[in-house]
DNA sequence: ATCGAGAATT
């Protein structure tokens, strides 16, 4: 990272009270050699802070393995914030730390995304003496990764290799990689990989796994099997892990053979397939509309004696909904609670959007009333479905009565909430309360296309041209790329209006800027230069179409055969129409 | 005793 250094970090701990923390300094005598069973004792924050103040009054003071097996148990309750309070209590009273419970410490403020105060912790390593650790720059690098600081995680596993701080080990280079991948840079995971394996550090298997995954991820099944066949030849031990993300990926390809291979390839390796791997067959199976041979996968596993969980239910549940079977859905549903899987959040949200999709809005509301009573929670993708299914009802006060609802009591509404709510107020007329809205996210820095598409279709639906069209030009000046999408809409507008020089010069114009037109922008600049009778032109895009393996859709060719009757003499301009069979 | 990879929803 640029101007690293620990002097500028020094004295900026915040120090983060908490009113819950009252540390009593009388001692109670006699504690020597009274256990304690962090695990057993924690179940809440409450049990935490109370064990805490216990234990600080102890003498003999418990070991600081006993205070950092507290603060383990807390972050991994995501009480990160209290462990940082509790540190900061333990700094007053003057009980001893090590590097353990500063890693810790370091780690808790990474996990809450403020990477700034964990940098801050890095002085007080070198006050007490304590060196650091891959452990401690691991934790760093994660969460500039957790704030989107790519460039940032790269350099400091650089700079921790370049100045010899210490060596890297898997586990660093694994979380850079594993942080790339996430964030859709497979190929600069892979140089990572290859770096390594010409180093000290060589990679294992859990790097491999890391990279094999991204590239199953992203569809490139050819290059994950060839990565397989090099560790393979390379003799790192492959695990489940490795096979299930290859399965996954032929999953989501469809290509069942493939998955058939891999399955007997592992069992052979003694490899047996877990609830994982057969939950990823389920779910691509229930995407290809095919329940029945998901339900048959299901029952084999049982066979095989590993337990369906809530995530193989939840994909049952959505591979029904996905074909108009809600009902069946439910009766998931009902067999679950049966089994004593509690459902979750997630269960709640397919269902609701099954409901949703069948247009049962009120079976969806009836639903979210019934999720706190079950112990649940709606989240935001809860409240984002049943938005999008009231709207797609047409029920727009409803719409804002649940959205004031997500408001006031519910949870943060996200940039797909924002979509959904301007797409439905587009969608009905709606333009200054969606106007009104759009101006309230300006500063939300929301870089997302699909975002601006439903703006900038909005706008242009509701007559409102020249807004459309500066938004348009602010995605320029905020560096967001506009997609085939972006360019097809404003096209659409384009064409709308009349303006056929404006959706020409911009169909030219995303070709020049490296996005090709596909399918949909042809048609709509088809019908566009129809409905204005302009034959000829009409035909010039014709032509480009079938050109690039184009054709036209049902709606655009039954407008051609009207205009065709009416005008017969157009057939002599366009005779692509009838000899690439275009209809 | 602290840091790592794989499954489901808008």
């Amino acid at each position: 990272m640029r101007g690293f250094s620990l002097r500028k970090y020094n004295n900026c701990i915040p120090f983060l009270s908490s009113s819950a923390i009252r540390c009593c300094y009388s001692s109670i005598k006699g504690n020597a050699g009274v256990t304690i069973n962090v695990e057993n004792e924690v179940k809440c924050l409450d049990d935490a802070v109370s064990l805490f103040h216990r234990m600080v009054r102890m003498n003999p003071l418990p070991s600081v393995a006993v205070f950092c097996k507290l603060f383990d148990t807390m972050i991994s309750m995501e009480h990160y914030s209290s462990v940082v309070s509790l540190f900061q209590e333990m700094r007053k009273l003057r009980i001893p730390i090590n590097e353990f419970m500063l890693n810790i410490v370091t780690n808790s403020y990474c996990l809450m995304h403020r990477s700034d105060c964990a940098f801050s912790v890095l002085p007080f390593y070198l006050k007490s003496g304590i060196l650091f650790s891959g452990v401690t720059f691991t934790s760093l690098i994660r969460g500039l990764f957790a704030e989107n600081r790519l460039k940032d995680a790269v350099e400091l596993l650089k700079k921790v290799a370049r100045e010899n701080i210490c060596e890297p080990d898997q586990i660093m280079y694994g979380t850079v990689m594993n942080g790339l991948c996430k964030r859709g840079h497979t190929q600069k995971a892979l140089s990572l990989l290859r770096l390594m394996e010409h180093g000290n550090t060589k990679p294992d298997v859990y790097n491999y796994n890391i990279v094999v995954d991204a590239l199953c991820k992203d569809g490139n099944l050819v290059a994950a099997i060839n990565l397989l066949n090099e560790m393979k030849q390379k003799n790192i031990l492959l695990n489940i892990v490795t096979y299930n993300s290859l399965i996954d990926g032929s999953c989501k390809l469809g290509q069942w053979e493939k998955v058939k291979t891999l399955f007997s390839e592992m069992v052979n390796l003694n490899i047996y397939p877990n609830v994982i791997t057969f939950t990823m067959v389920i779910d691509g199976l229930c995407k290809e509309g095919k329940v029945e041979d998901a339900e048959e996968v299901m029952k084999r596993m049982v066979e095989k004696g590993v337990e369906p969980d809530i995530i193989t239910y939840n994909a049952i549940m959505d591979g029904y909904c996905l074909r108009g079977q809600v009902d069946r859905a439910r009766r998931i549903f009902d067999i679950m609670i049966d089994k004593c899987i509690e459902p979750d959040i997630i269960s709640y949200n397919i269902l609701i959007n099954g409901y949703c999709k069948e247009k049962k809005v009120a079976k969806a509301m009836q639903l979210l009333g019934e999720i706190s009573q079950r112990g649940s929670k709606p989240n935001t993708v809860t409240y984002n479905t049943i938005l999008q299914g009231v709207f797609e009802v047409g029920r727009t006060g409803d719409a804002k009565k649940i959205f004031d609802e997500m408001l006031r009591v519910g949870p943060t509404p996200n940039i797909c909430t924002h979509s959904t709510l301007l797409d439905g107020y587009f969608k009905y007329g709606l333009v200054e309360e969606a106007v009104l809205l759009f101006n309230e996210l300006a500063r939300r820095e929301y870089n997302d296309v699909s975002f601006y598409n439903v703006v900038i279709n909005g706008l242009c639906k509701n007559g409102k041209l020249d807004e459309a069209h500066s938004v348009f030009e602010k995605l320029s000046s905020i560096g967001l790329p506009p997609d085939v999408r972006t360019y097809t809409t404003m096209i659409t507008g384009f064409c709308i209006h009349g303006l056929l020089d404006e959706a020409k010069s911009m169909l030219r114009k995303m070709e020049d800027n490296g996005c090709p037109p596909n399918n949909v922008t042809y048609r709509v600049i088809v019908q566009g230069f129809l409905r204005c009778s302009k034959f000829s032109e009409m035909e010039t895009f014709v032509k480009e179409m079938a050109d690039r393996g184009f054709s036209l859709d049902a709606s655009t060719a039954g407008l051609l055969v009207n205009v065709v009757r009416e005008n017969p003499s157009v057939l002599d301009m366009t005779p692509e129409l009838h000899s690439k069979n275009m209809y």
